[in-house]
DNA sequence: CACGTCACCTGCGTGC
DNA sequence: TGCACGCAGGTGACGT
């Protein structure tokens, strides 16, 4: 489900209060419980309870895909992976454990009867507990929308890769906190191939392909994320997508028909016309 | 180094 | 209706 907007979305419901919740940071955690053991990474179940209870929630931040909650000693970093929600029930002394959800695999009560419960049908989230951050987050590259990344280090590290275009942009490594919907919005936007390779883009298309990633971005976010199937809620960016489960329908901009590809297993949104594979072979 | 394939999981829509 | 199949917002471990 969450690429960086989604992520972001609930990043600010968590600090700010929202969807239904109450602000995280200054609340002390009284206890957790783990449903499914493989959605800890590390340490293990017990570790993990002797470790968070007492703590104090500091903050609630992003990066990349990553929500990092800072506590009093430790760090606590989930990852939503593909279908990872996260959400804050009010429960009354004496009912902590009732009105869960289906699929509830963490939960974790704090003070003034908060309970936040991390939810997953498929199972593939995770969640760190860790004295410093750094060694979870270590190989992530920058984050798209920091101004500190020029459209010059972009080019940079665009062409000193000779790798096609999309499987780039979602390699975390490279960019921080792009999937497969914003991916496929931003080469639309920015008239680029999927397929194209990286090493053969000049410093203006470099620089239209990171403005069009920060529009579709900054929009995703605007429209609290993207709502396609039954796990998220709350968003409208999916009401927006250009070419995104477009296929067959008429291109926004030329009209010619959207196309579906695989590109490295993903589902891959384009048009042809649009967005022409002049780059060799 | 770049790329393909599979594994990890559950649930939904489609077509027979 | 039942059932097989393909599909899904992600990532990491392999092999070539």
């Amino acid at each position: 489900m969450p690429e960086l907007p989604e992520v972001e979305t609930i990043v600010r419901a968590l600090r700010d209060g929202g969807r239904g919740g109450e602000p995280l940071p200054g609340r002390q955690i009284l206890g957790a419980r783990i449903s499914w053991e493989r959605t800890l990474a590390e340490p293990k179940a017990a570790q993990f309870l002797a470790r968070i209870t007492g703590q104090t929630v500091r903050s609630v931040e992003r990066r990349g895909k990553f929500l990092l909650l800072p506590l009093t000693n430790d760090s606590l970093l989930i990852h939503l992976r593909m279908s990872g929600d996260l959400r804050v029930d009010i429960v009354q002394e004496g009912a902590e454990e009732e009105n869960l959800k289906p699929h509830d695999r963490v939960l974790i009560w704090l003070q003034d009867g908060l309970r936040l419960a991390f939810n997953d049908p498929r199972k593939f989230g995770r969640m760190w507990l860790v004295a410093d951050s750094a060694e979870v987050l270590a190989n992530l590259g920058p984050e798209p929308l920091s101004e500190s990344l020029t459209a010059e280090t972009f080019h940079q590290r665009l062409v000193s890769k000779k790798r096609q275009l999309k499987p780039l942009l979602l390699d975390q490594s490279f960019l921080a906190g792009m999937g497969n919907i914003y991916t496929d919005e931003a080469l639309h936007m920015a008239r680029l191939h999927p397929l194209m390779s990286s090493d053969t883009l000049n410093v203006e298309q470099a620089e239209v392909l990171l403005n069009a990633i920060r529009n579709v971005l900054k929009e995703g976010i605007r429209r609290n994320g993207a709502s396609i199937d039954w796990v998220y809620r709350g968003g409208e960016f999916q009401n927006d997508f250009r070419v995104y489960q477009r296929t067959g329908e008429a291109c926004q901009v030329c009209g010619q028909i959207v196309q579906r590809i695989l590109v490295g297993q993903r589902g891959t949104h384009f048009c042809p016309t649009c967005q022409p594979f002049e780059g060799q072979r």
